[in-house]
DNA sequence: TTTCGGATTCACT
DNA sequence: GTGAATCCGAAAT
C-alpha cells in the first residue's frame, strides 16, 4: 500500500469536517515481522467535547478520555461492553476534546491476518465484508487495544507504525449522512454526525 | 465502596 | 428480533 501520510494539519480541524475527509483514506498498520494491514475507511462518526452529550468528553477530562484533550492526529482507544475496543482519531485544537470514531472499513491488504484475528478459533465463516464492518471488529482485526491509546498517527511509534494514508482516492462527493449509532435517546443521538461511503458493502449493520 | 450502564458483537429463535 | 457475554469508568451512596 502506498500513499501520502497525512500530516498533523490534516487532523487539526472540526471533527465533523475531518470525519467526511477521512472517508476513503487508508488505515495502515505495519509491525516488524508481520504482514502489513491496510483498509479503506468507509464509515465514521464525529464526536465533540463540550456540547455533545454523546461524547466521552462531555463531562470533562478524566484519565480515560485524556487523549481526546490532547493534540490532533493521535489515536483515542477505549474499552467498552466488557470486551470490545474502539478507536478514534483526535481532531481539532488541544482542549476541544473532539474526535472521529472509526466505524467500518474495506479490507485491502493483510486479509488473512484480519480474518484469523476476527475468528479467534470460532468455526464460523467470515466474508471479507464482515471483517471490518463495525468499530470493535475493525480494532480486533487490526490488533488495536488500549496499549495504542495515545499513539501518534503522524509518526512511527514503538508499538509499530499505524498511519492514515491518502492514496489519491477522494472522499465521496456526497457522503451518506445519518444519526450516530448506539447512543441512548437524548444523549446525543439526535446529531446527524455519522458519515459513510454510500452503498459500500462494508458498512456496519 | 457500590451501582450502573455502555460509541458492540454474536449466536440463536 | 432478542438476549448474553463480560469489564471498567464514573456517578452515586
Amino acid at each position: 500500500m502506498s500513499g501520502r501520510a497525512l500530516p498533523r494539519s490534516f487532523f487539526a480541524r472540526d471533527s465533523r469536517e475531518l470525519a467526511t475527509e477521512l472517508l476513503n483514506k487508508v488505515l495502515v498498520r505495519r509491525v516488524a515481522g508481520e504482514p502489513t494491514l491496510a483498509a479503506r475507511i468507509v464509515e465514521v462518526e464525529a464526536y465533540r467535547g463540550a456540547d455533545d452529550a454523546g461524547s466521552h468528553a462531555f463531562r470533562g477530562r478524566t484519565p480515560r478520555n485524556a487523549t481526546m484533550f490532547g493534540p490532533a492526529g493521535h489515536l483515542y482507544v477505549y474499552f467498552t461492553y466488557g470486551m470490545h475496543w474502539c478507536a478514534n482519531v483526535v481532531a481539532g485544537e488541544p482542549g476541544t476534546a473532539s474526535a472521529v470514531l472509526l466505524r467500518a472499513a474495506a479490507p485491502v491488504e493483510g486479509i488473512d491476518v484480519m480474518r484469523a484475528r476476527r475468528l479467534k478459533g470460532r468455526p464460523t465463516k467470515l466474508r471479507d465484508r464482515d471483517l471490518l464492518s463495525g468499530p470493535a471488529k475493525l480494532c480486533e482485526a487490526f490488533g488495536i487495544t488500549g496499549t495504542l491509546d495515545g499513539a501518534d498517527l503522524t509518526r512511527r511509534t514503538a508499538a509499530g507504525d499505524l498511519r492514515l494514508l491518502d492514496d489519491g482516492t477522494p472522499p465521496p462527493a456526497v457522503p451518506l449522512v445519518t444519526r450516530r449509532i448506539g447512543l441512548a435517546a437524548g444523549k446525543g443521538d439526535e446529531h446527524p454526525w455519522r458519515f459513510c461511503v454510500p452503498g459500500d458493502p462494508n458498512l456496519s449493520r
